[in-house]
DNA sequence: GAGTGGTCTAGACCACACC
DNA sequence: GTGTGGTCTAGACCACTCC
């Protein structure tokens, strides 16, 4: 079944194994790449091969100019769920973290404009933060939120989950959510900080969010590494 | 950024350019990878990782042995709303088609039995059907079924939609949805039907089906192009 | 049958991570 | 400084598609 015949499918098998029976352990680090091809007696281009296909299928992980993983198992996202990350990744019996990067006021552009609906260049909140569970960055996230709902939003700590901020300081909560998922390749921004090579595959899940009155308060986009996460849902069909 | 440097991102940005000023159409074949390589200066094996991050991002795709192409606009995908195929494909203004492979009674293993929360080795009916948009092969979907509930329901017309059938001959229709969504390579049944090479990205849609009373009806898999579709849905946060 | 993409070899240099 | 992964060269053969 697809694993006989090239020589990148047998090794992929042959490292495939080693991950199910437990010999490679979740999160620990591969032999080099140099060290793989001589064992398996080929060269490094078709040993990245392999590896290369065990990356689409989210079973190992790169991290830039740092070598290859064996993947944890996958977190599993609710966008419908009002349960931010902390919460989520918790009752999953993992470690999330939170680190902000960067925080300001820039002009609404493109595609935050328009999902926004604002006039151009209105200035909207920036947040630029980056998510790991278990120590390992998965998740690069940028809000924009329109300051008329949330003045001085700068002001509070934005390392916890906004909608605590929201609720606590302005009496706003996450009422209905519309998303998008996007399998793409990572962008400069969001590769360099989930330590990826430029490009490499992920998932963009962009969200607009409205309150419990309907009006439309932020949105975000946030950047997955592609074998981290699995998104799930459970709604009433329309 | 991050296409400056490296000559495999430079070959990138000039066929990007390409495409995006319409100098190659949606749809439209590349020259080949030795004519290119050649046009660029370089080898295939860079050429090649050119076009792989192209594809990763959804802007060119390959079919096995024929080529590489430039994608057409990703359609929309919304597994929240009772539409089936043809009419969501059909309201965007594109070309639905759906074919269907195989239809049998298999005993439920694995994934299937625990889905669908039946003994082991309970007869389900299984669907293997194609499904295309604009004469491109798009998305490949196994339907497991629990007969329980469909008596002879090989008997009828399936290569229409399933919720018309269940609506017209069981008074079923879908009204809860459970799905998770999955970033895979994708397996041999899903690559060859799709023409794309064993192991390509590609993005797996599990659903789980409840009827009006709220019955487990059927579960699917769904084997998307990766560069084909954008999933979407708008609901109520819990 | 010609040409294509899929796969593979046997090297190489560089920038960066880690010691 | 050493070794690693990231990138690149210059070829090759095979299986398949298309004519």
């Amino acid at each position: 079944m697809g694993q006989g015949k090239n020589q990148y499918q047998i090794i992929r098998t042959a490292l495939n194994e080693q991950i199910e029976s437990g010999a490679l352990k979740p999160g620990s680090k591969l032999p080099s790449e140099r060290l793989l091809s001589e064992k398996f007696g080929t060269t490094r281009i078709t040993l990245r091969e392999s590896l290369s296909s065990l990356e689409a299928d989210g079973l190992v992980y790169r991290e830039d100019r740092r070598g290859w993983f064996v993947s944890p198992e996958r977190v599993t996202y609710d966008p419908t769920v009002n349960a931010n990350f902390h919460t989520m990744v918790t009752r999953q019996g993992r470690l999330p973290d939170t680190r902000m990067i960067h925080a300001d006021l820039v002009p609404a552009t493109g595609r935050v404009q328009k999902l926004l609906q604002l006039p151009a260049l209105t200035p909207v909140y920036r947040l630029q933060r980056l998510r790991s569970v278990d120590g390992r960055n998965v998740l690069y996230v940028e809000n924009y939120i329109n300051p008329a709902y949330f003045p001085d939003l700068l002001k509070h700590d934005l390392s916890r989950s906004l909608s605590d901020v929201y609720q606590e300081h302005y009496e706003r909560q996450y009422a209905r959510v519309s998303f998008r998922i996007y399998p793409v390749g990572l962008n400069t921004e969001a590769s360099s900080h989930l330590k990826v090579t430029t490009g490499s595959s992920g998932l963009l899940v962009e969200r607009t969010n409205y309150d419990q009155s309907g009006v439309l308060i932020d949105c975000d986009f946030e950047y997955w590494r592609q074998d981290a996460v699995v998104i799930s849902a459970d709604t009433r069909v329309t």
